[in-house]
DNA sequence: GTGAAAGCGCTAACAG
DNA sequence: CTGTTAGCGCTTTCAC
């Protein structure tokens, strides 16, 4: 593969003319012409790699995320890869599984490699193992206080859930999920539920399912048989479920149907989540929804700022973005 | 950030010394343990971006694919990313939306930036713009013959459904699809089907639905339009519809559970592609599934034989793996 | 074993 | 405008 000296020798000029003609610098129109006669010839593509070192930066953004496998983090990568892309970075892709070890290798990738940033998606303190100086946003997490974070209003969500019931007749409020993985936000959703309801006095239980980690069959046969227990307390109540997430709220769904109970007359259900692919997936669930696209800007924005140096740090901001109710066909309509 | 010369300077050796100390070379144990004084002193990690340099080699795998957000594509990126991880490769994830112009960038940037190598999923004839010189694998399509292929038996997995039906005796088979996207993959699925049951007799009959492109609605009104046709044209008959993608039949399913067909005792279904994700969300689809992890890393193993200059070409490659009938909920059980 | 020197492919600074 | 030179951070001979 040729480099610039072939060029250069092949022109008839010298490798720093031949590098101000790449960089759009003025360049005599002659050995323009004959530079450009010799790239062709030579079918001459610039190295950035070796550009970069030179510059001493990088073009690379790497980003940590659990998993691409559900809605809301493939669409998140998709945002990211785009915004970054746009920005002119190359994402580099590091599926964690959630496993700290394995976050932590792709750290000391990322400053092996001089990445120009990182964009993380931890539920653990992993942040507290980053060189200070490398640029990286958080998303969802960061408890250290160290590196800016962008989530979204996952207290808001359950509020909202709960408000989207109350509007629609709902007698007895349930809040279903728990998932390890992601603890802070679930239990914020949880919270800001459950705070909605006792503050309007509307009776509300919680129900918690095993981990999903511990496979489908466990987590299928506890959420049915927490169905079944929900239906026969309140055989009397229009149940409203606000499900911590959507796959919850799907299978909670499908188990209902298979139960031959109404949905929504009898039981309406509210999912979390939320990114179109999901919302693509007949039937629709109503469903709080984040927003996914504002996350991924936010984050690249925020990121890219700091590569420029144009600080954001000091303090260390927190965006926290508006999530929204979407109606789909597992809630009653409202007049 | 501190370098080599740092730490060789802070440590009183050289910078051979100490460059053979990272790479595992024999070194006195006295200068071994000023080294490491050095580098925990300097917080100095290597630099891997000047180090390939050096090497004239790179450690990037560059993955351009359609999209991320359906099942089957992103459980092809977990496992490809996985399998280039265990063999010592970064993937830089480049999503196409199946745009030409955009592939044809990202195949630039891959040769700008010097990767060792291209794994595509593309659907137009792209590998025509591709330096022969990089090494690269194509999965679903390539039609240059210039580059190794890895892709799944959409033929027999046409063939497979229709025989899954006549063994749960349809009488009237069905072929629901199309998508200009992947039009070969597509297409080798529908003659499939429809070569079995005719060379069987079968009463078979195709129904084309507009591209996905269109918008969900149009595809939806469409998709109900031509289910109502079929329930009153074959009101008769034991009808088994293939659908050509889980979408396709996941929409099918919702669709005809809403206009109260017995599914799957008066119509059955199978869909195409699979992959575990869409496998979890309830109901589960009876479909032709994809063997996604041997696709990755069928594709993997030979894109690094490549790089290994192990050759693989000539002639290239043409790996054809294997589908297989997944039961679900949605065709009846075979005694 | 270790130091000195050359060089991967490029850019930037500086004379001319 | 262009050639020369230095050097990004590392590895790799090759003497010693």
């Amino acid at each position: 593969m040729s480099n610039m000296n072939d060029v250069a020798k092949e022109a008839g000029v010298s490798r720093g003319t031949v590098s101000n003609y790449l960089n759009n610098r003025p360049v005599r129109s002659d050995s323009k012409a004959s530079i450009e006669r010799a790239i062709a010839k030579l079918n001459y593509v610039r190295n950035t790699a070796a550009r970069d070192l030179r510059a001493s930066k990088s073009t690379f953004v790497v980003l940590i995320i659990p998993t691409v496998w559900t809605p809301f983090f493939a669409e998140l990568t998709y945002w990211i890869q785009k915004n970054l892309e746009g920005q002119g970075y190359k994402m580099i892709l590091c599926i964690s599984n959630s496993e700290f070890d394995h976050e932590r290798e792709y750290v000391t990738m990322a400053e092996e490699q001089r990445v120009a940033g990182i964009i993380t998606i931890s539920y653990s303190d992993l942040t507290q193992h980053v060189d200070a100086e490398m640029p990286l946003v958080a998303i969802e997490k960061e408890k250290t206080g160290l590196f800016p974070l962008v989530t979204s209003d996952n207290y808001a969500g359950g509020q909202l859930a709960a408000e989207a019931f109350r509007e629609r007749d709902v007698t007895q409020y349930i809040c279903l999920g728990f998932d390890l993985d992601s603890m802070g936000a679930m239990l914020s959703r949880q919270t800001g539920f459950t705070d909605f309801c006792n503050e309007q006095h509307l009776s509300n239980k919680v129900y918690e399912l095993p981990s999903s980690k511990q496979g489908r069959d466990v987590l299928k046969r506890a959420m049915m048989a927490t169905l079944q227990e929900i239906i026969t307390d309140f055989s009397d109540q229009k149940i409203g479920i606000f499900a911590i997430s959507d796959a919850y709220a799907k299978m909670a769904l499908t188990l209902l149907q298979e139960m031959k109970i109404d949905v929504p007359n009898k039981v309406q259900i509210i999912g979390f989540d939320g990114g179109k692919s999901s919302q693509n997936a007949l039937p629709e669930l109503s469903s709080i929804r984040q927003p996914v696209e504002l996350i991924a800007q936010t984050a690249t924005d925020n990121l890219n700022q700091q590569i420029r140096g144009e600080g954001k740090r000091h303090p260390v901001s927190r965006d926290i973005l508006p999530v929204s109710f979407t109606e789909g066909m597992t809630t009653v309509k409202t007049k």
